[in-house]
DNA sequence: CGATGCTA
DNA sequence: TAGCATCGG
């Protein structure tokens, strides 16, 4: 997923008192999606699944939602979460079909439960149809309880949190893939995490990661060329609307833009070496409007964040899922304590992009 | 993935 | 306190 842009990119390293105080947007699917890596290998089967609750619904974006808000609150990171709205024709990762499954399934899920029959229960609930709707659906749900607030984009997250740091109604856009750049994104956050290491795939070895800033202006400056050549860069090595020019990675692909400019003179320069029969003129024109004309959110609701809803909380993580009362309680303790402290320094101090916003029921 | 516990 | 191991359900 995304596009593989990091060879030609440079990342910049920042420190957390560099971000103290900002307002984030976080792409919501990308960093749910990256709680769902974590999977454990079970010991009856080989087969290697995520984690599950007593009914076989996933947990994993409970926890990891629930440490991620407690971790940016206690850096002073205010963050305001984008969620997928309608996908593109162009992106069939999740279709139509696949939504209208997703309403079916969570009716026979509900129906098994009730007729007590945790067998059919957990199998629907593993299903690939239920997992993920029902995880987006959940984190919605979990981050009202928590006070933090989230948009629903019209149409990706990623080009809504661009659009929104474009704006300066946030700082940064947070997300692990280089969407966001090709969508003109100013700022980019990775790898903001609270443990500063990482597995390296597979291997027992640890890395050292730091918070790194993707700075679009200095990358452009860099690379000597204009956000058009870098959506014509992603369009060459794929994005999620297309799968990219068979044979173009990114160093190829920038040297053609350098080289040629815009797209149509590739495509007659290099019509030889490469086949670009799939890049149809009617298909080029709708992937530049998506990452350069996105539809987005533009009269935003209020940004509230407010004290997080304990009892609701537990009741979600507890009574619904049947979590571990002691460690979800624990946690909900740190969140709140952790948003007191935060607000403590937002009073204190005036963040430039919150000018515009009515924060009366936060400061 | 991210927290917690154990060991030196 | 770092570094590695295990737990979470």
């Amino acid at each position: 997923m995304g596009v593989k842009l990091k060879e030609i990119l440079v990342q910049k390293k920042v420190n957390f008192s560099d971000i103290n105080g900002k307002v984030v947007a976080v792409d919501a699917p990308n960093l749910i999606m990256s709680l769902f890596c974590f999977a454990y290998k079970g010991q009856r089967y080989s087969m290697t699944r995520f984690m599950t609750d007593r009914t076989g619904r996933a947990i994993s974006h409970l926890y990891g939602l629930l440490f991620r808000v407690i971790f940016y609150y206690s850096k002073s990171i205010l963050p305001i979460f984008c969620f997928d709205g309608r996908v593109h024709e162009l992106k069939r990762a999740i279709t139509k079909d696949q939504l209208n499954d997703y309403l079916t399934t969570k009716k026979w899920y509900r129906n098994a439960l009730e007729r007590n029959d945790y067998a059919t229960a957990r199998r629907i609930a593993s299903s690939r149809e239920f997992t993920w709707p029902h995880a987006i659906e959940e984190s919605k749900k979990l981050l009202s309880m928590m006070g933090v607030p989230y948009i629903l984009a019209p149409a990706s997250a990623e080009s809504q949190c661009a659009h929104m740091v474009k704006q300066e109604i946030a700082d940064y856009a947070i997300s692990q893939d280089f969407d966001t750049m090709v969508f003109g994104c100013p700022r980019t956050l990775q790898n903001l995490n609270k443990s500063q290491k990482r597995k390296v795939r597979g291997k027992w070895i640890y890395k050292k990661v730091v918070p790194r800033v993707l700075d679009l202006q200095y990358n452009l400056d860099n690379l000597d060329i204009d956000i058009f050549h870098l959506v014509e860069i992603a369009i060459l090595i794929g994005t999620d609307y297309f799968d990219g020019i068979e044979g173009i990675g990114p160093k190829t692909a920038l040297s053609l833009v350098r080289t040629y400019g815009q797209m149509e003179h590739i495509m007659k320069a290099e019509s030889d070496k490469h086949d670009f029969s799939e890049l149809t003129t009617d298909l080029l024109k709708k992937i530049r409007k998506i990452f350069l004309f996105p539809e987005v959110l533009e009269i935003l609701p209020d940004m509230r964040w407010d004290r997080p809803n304990k009892e609701a909380i537990l009741e979600l993580a507890c009574s619904d899922h049947h979590l571990n009362q002691e460690r979800v309680e624990n946690n909900v303790n740190k969140l709140i304590s952790s948003y007191e402290m935060c607000r403590k320094t937002f009073s204190s101090c005036h963040p430039k992009s919150l000018k515009n916003m009515n924060l009366d029921s936060f400061l």
